[in-house]
DNA sequence: TGCACACATAAGAATATACTTATACAATGA
DNA sequence: TCATTGTATAAGTATATTCTTATGTGTGCA
């Protein structure tokens, strides 16, 4: 593995304690496939709009996640410019994958797609 | 990678926060590379004893590490039957190793060797 | 201009976490 | 048998975390 820089071990406690959460570490996962925005994390994960939000911005301060304004909706995705995002991915790749959570969405006409 | 069952994201997550913590994440880094015992954990992170086992006690339920009694003292080791234990491999790959600290306690004559 | 929608932020509450101090338990050795 | 040493556990406390509800902000559209 390659890191852009060295990374301490107390950043990657940090990092690990972002992702020790079951909704941080699906939304992590799932960015990691898609792009999404947080209405869609809303429906996902059953949960106020609020929670997601704050979720997304613990995510956001730290520099995993990087967000893009579309009209209305904020999407978020992976930001592969973060130090660590290498490492992010090594830590994310033996989660199991939540593509079919989107598809779920799909099926129900749920996605936002605004190409 | 290949793991003895599959993993569900809930335990990674519990993974993740177990090991996102700096004193966590530092124990099972060093318990990768050299079997430790409890006073020498006090030693290495400046914290009371009970601190000390009270993290061990975290890490034994859970099943990432493992104890053997030698007379008085009692010896940590990673567990490497818990079916997880190459998912916390990987995890710890990028970590930074934490040898060095080792080498300080036997610079100082205080590592515990009896074997 | 004003309303509706998507999202962010603030404040508060319930719970979880990580220490502290005190004490209990297990093994050794005089 | 008793004291000492290494470790575990219990109880209490301070702080952190993750929600909730209420409200603010930015964008699109009639």
């Amino acid at each position: 593995m390659i890191f852009n820089q060295t990374m301490e071990l107390e950043t990657a406690a940090s990092i690990l304690k972002l992702l020790g959460d079951k909704t941080r570490l699906a939304m992590v996962k799932i960015l990691s496939e898609n792009e999404c925005c947080v209405c869609e994390f809303v429906d996902l994960f059953e949960m106020s709009q609020p929670a997601v939000s704050q979720h997304l911005r613990k995510l956001r301060d730290s520099g995993l996640v990087k967000e893009r304004r579309k009209g209305q909706w904020i999407y978020y995705s992976l930001n592969s410019s973060y130090p660590y995002h290498p490492y992010v991915l090594q830590v994310i790749q033996g989660v199991p994958s939540q593509r079919y959570r989107i598809e779920e969405l799909e099926t129900q006409g749920k996605r936002i797609s605004c190409d």
